[in-house]
DNA sequence: CTGAAAGCGCTTACAG
DNA sequence: CTGAAAGCGCTTACAG
């Protein structure tokens, strides 16, 4: 365990330790050059024994990167303050899933705050961004490559669906086993609450509802809810849904906290769940999970999602070439909500 | 707007343009050295003209700095997975305030997943860190300060009173407020659900129960309840209270979700709030401001708690002398819980 | 009051 | 197969 001066263990002290230039260690301890192997480990073996540890400043620096991966989150506009979302399960669990990942490979995760120039994004200048939703024609993925930092994102930019990098469910797919699963509970009417946004994970959702639909003859009836004041909102069009003539028999709250608004209306009415109004949700949370009775809900596996979407960042980072978008399945929760006794 | 072939403008290029030396750029534009004013002023204006931006990777590495905050959260342990803690309204509070105000001085915040030894650290480098909820004696605190790394926490160590670097609500004013607010309500039998925990939080708030119930001859009723399954062992506890001979007339759930467990033990029991019982609880979240009733809280203002610590922690990262915890002021939100008609 | 030079710790052409 | 040297963009003693 010897150390410099400075307290500090340098490549040059590796060097000299294990009698080489400090080239030879370099290309030893990254897999380069072409080093005989027996080299190659005595190297590697030394650096462990002085307790060397690359400087990842230094190496960002030599190599002009930061070491750090902006995640970007929507936003939404609460009585005139901007919130980022990261309030919301789906998105508490990206963010973290993401830390994870990133820092697996060594990368910081940032958390950014709204940031729209390119000036405010070159005083982070981070080496590459998840973005998370982007809107349809999303002015940021042109801002960002544009400037260099390559942009992978969770759900695919909806104007730009030959563009590869992204990561996301099986939005259609997840739609229709839900759809399957509350007409063999023994569902007719079903009802969609949707966001009102043009994200991708949306319009999925939404057409491929219709088309269910369409193809079992059964009467499609969708509610747009704003995605600002997401309980509030929802509940007030699930109020309208429940006072129609002809109110649905099940209903699906697609996005996070529409449970919350369409639990509220129904307890109002004493409407029962599952009884009188099956009830499940798009995105699952702890709202779902802990309701009584719980609700059944598509887990998206944020987790995953921001594994893979880091894991496809990073590729891009290092050079190699990504050709497809990446599929993260999906897992249908049934609870208590959607089965009738 | 010219730029040299790399494409990127240094602190060359600013020097060339003014006809001054480096040396003269970089004190004119960090203040230092002794430079005349209108020297000052005009390498400023030259910089801006050429759109020069410092390089933060270069300052950090020169600096031997990472330009990077790292951000500790509790974990708990669920059905023997470790999460930390960014679900809670709380907690997600601080990581994006802390995200906004690192953001503003130049800084990254970095989420970390759990992190133990001191390699695992150094991999990371933060220059500093902002570590929620230490517990007593807490042992990263003295892992990180010995190799260097200032920690700046929110809530105090328990058993490091004296040391400064700290950030925190004041617990024992706002538990006394929130007690005086329910008992000029008409509550006689105050119950509180805490936190099984050794933070600084839990132990001031439980105190100043205690003192406030013998000041006042009332007696005190308190559950303790595991930080793991915050609403289900909430639930229980509640239970076990509304179920003993003499059940409160009131009820303070201290942390984020116990109120969730509260609240559905009465509706099971048709316990009528505020009517039988009055509920009240430690820190706002959404949960409590969407409820009906709403339940009142206490807003600690987590978003000014985290600039703060961010800011401490910005000072003590300049050397600057840091003699005084700073005490976030936090507001008593009061909401239809704890109004008799 | 200002400038020339060293050097932070690495990686990468390039020379041998 | 390995090494000497340049240089990434900055800050900081130090010299004048």
């Amino acid at each position: 365990m010897t150390k410099t001066a400075g307290g500090r263990v340098t490549i040059r002290d590796v060097a000299a330790a294990a009698g080489v230039s400090v080239t030879t260690v370099s290309d030893a301890l990254n897999g380069k050059g072409k080093l005989r192997q027996e080299t190659r480990e005595r190297i590697r073996a030394t650096a462990n024994e002085l307790g060397y540890r690359p400087s990842r400043v230094a190496q960002a620096f030599r190599q002009g990167r930061t070491g750090t991966i902006a995640l970007v989150l929507p936003h939404r506009d609460v009585s005139g303050n901007e919130y980022d979302m990261i309030g919301l399960d789906y998105y508490m669990t990206i963010a973290s899933g993401s830390a994870r990942a990133a820092f697996s490979e060594g990368y910081a995760l940032m958390l950014t705050p709204k940031l729209s120039t390119e000036d405010e994004w070159r005083l982070i200048g981070p080496d590459g961004v998840v973005l998370c939703d982007p809107a349809a024609s999303d002015p940021r993925i042109d801002m960002l490559e544009g400037m260099g930092i390559p942009v992978v994102s969770i759900e695919r930019d909806p104007d730009r669906p030959e563009r590869p990098f992204y990561v996301s469910g099986d939005n259609e797919q997840n739609m229709r086993d839900l759809l399957d699963h509350l007409h063999s509970a023994g569902a007719r009417r079903i009802a969609l609450l949707s966001a009102q946004s043009s994200w991708a994970w949306t319009i999925d959702g939404e057409q491929a509802y219709q088309s269910w639909c369409a193809e079992h003859g059964l009467p499609p009836q969708v509610a747009h809810v704003s995605v600002d004041r997401l309980e509030a909102d929802s509940y007030h069009a699930a109020c309208a849904l429940l006072d129609a003539d002809e109110p649905p028999d099940a209903l699906i709250a697609s996005a996070e906290q529409y449970s919350e608004g369409a639990t509220r209306a129904c307890r109002e009415r004493g409407v029962r769940i599952p009884e009188d109004l099956m009830l499940a949700i798009g995105i699952d949370n702890r709202f779902a999970q802990q309701s009584v009775p719980a609700i059944t809900a598509i887990d998206l596996c944020p987790s995953d999602q921001a594994g893979a979407a880091v894991g496809m960042l990073l590729r891009r980072l290092n050079g190699e070439s990504v050709e497809q978008p990446s599929v993260v399945p999906s897992l249908l929760r049934v609870r208590a909500s959607t089965r009738r006794p």
